[in-house]
DNA sequence: CACAAAATGTAACTTAGGTAACACAAAACA
DNA sequence: TGTTTTGTGTTACCTAAGTTACATTTTGTG
């Protein structure tokens, strides 16, 4: 498929015909492969990626050492942090890193005003993409706040299987502990709880879910 | 003041003086006093709230007890959370306490839709609105990922006294421990050892910030 | 004033989760 | 093939924070 065909094809039914072509004829296609860091803390963003293929995860730092998911994006969607950064002309707050292999179509911030004031599709998009990182941000913090770690880990692990669209997690203890903000000993310790509960079966490098494999 | 005047004062040097006068020809001023309840978890949302004058708390709920303080807001500040509900016709997420007695300007949902594509002063409102609740909710979960009880406490101190306007708090140690979705006995613990650093000092129902009275 | 309700102090105990240390096995690699 | 490196299991221990229980004090209020 070349460029065009792909941005016909993921945003067909969301934008108006018009707007897609705007969109193709601005728009560059960039790949990426698991591990790239697509945003990085403190940098300005002169480019709004657009998600076509792929999983992207949302990372926040803490000033001194930790380090905390916030959540993963999917195709179709953007980035509202990026958007928000893109308008106000601020520094990234999180750091974005290609969970698996995929392509963003990236487009240049100045068309993003022009098309507010002339596209309602594209302000229903803005807006919907704002209101779903906010909910996704909200969901953060009701685990952060209301779960505990052997919850959140099971939830972590439900929601890396449903991205890469498959019942097997290849990551590590370790990476599991970072992504968490914990350390490896606990992670090991409430995963080894969790298939004891017979909820998943751990190998090296990688864990299966069990039941409902998406 | 009139209400004519009030909208002036609190939009002049955002809004162009067109749009200010849309805003105070639409919008329908409502006093409140501390502790009613503006926003409702569930509810839908036809009018937004553009705060005057006063503080309002955010308030995030558990779905079986929890309670948590996700940030204040302040004079000319809207909640992004309704902007999203507003424009997305949902359900709101969260539950919007009057810390203080103030005044909201309420404008018909239908008007913001039409602003944004005719005042690019709104949008830019809007764009801002959405980047500073945002930042707020990252600090949210950088204080729940990353900080201790005793440091959340200081800074909610802290925020509680900036919104407020001074540096004496009128709460019990009951009221904080739900702001915090904690315990009435851990924190009255923690306040003891924040009086015994010398932080603060506590009376019956009130606490006094030591050093930079706001 | 007497009594109840509200606010706080404090002790004793439990638990989730963090830390340090070390053993061991699978993989990578020279 | 032998030797690192990486990933995991496990023990022992520590600390922040939650829980229960009860005492004390202040503040209404009939």
């Amino acid at each position: 498929m070349n460029q065009e065909e792909l941005i016909q094809d993921t945003f067909r039914g969301i934008f108006e015909a018009e707007l897609i072509n705007e969109i193709a004829a601005a728009a560059r296609l960039v790949p990426f492969k698991e591990g790239d860091v697509l945003i990085e803390i403190g940098r300005y963003i002169k480019t709004m990626p657009l998600l076509i293929t792929g999983a992207i995860k949302i990372m926040r730092e803490d000033f001194d050492e930790g380090e905390l998911l916030l959540y993963f994006i999917e195709k179709g969607d953007t980035c509202a942090m990026t958007l928000a950064c893109c308008a106000g002309d601020k520094k990234s707050e999180i750091r974005a890193i290609a969970e698996n292999s995929g392509l963003v179509a990236m487009v240049p911030v100045n068309r993003m005003e022009e098309w507010m004031g002339k596209y309602k599709s594209w302000r229903a998009f803005v807006f919907e993409s704002y209101n779903n990182r906010f909910n996704e941000l909200l969901s953060a913090i009701d685990h952060l706040a209301f779960m505990h770690m052997d919850q959140r880990l099971l939830n972590y692990l439900r929601e890396a299987a449903k991205v890469n669209g498959t019942h097997v997690i290849n990551k590590t203890h370790q990476e599991i502990a970072y992504e968490l903000n914990s350390s490896r000993v606990v992670i090991s310790r409430l995963l080894k709880a969790l298939e004891n509960e017979g909820k998943i079966k751990l190998n090296r490098s990688n864990i299966e879910l069990s039941g409902s494999p998406t």
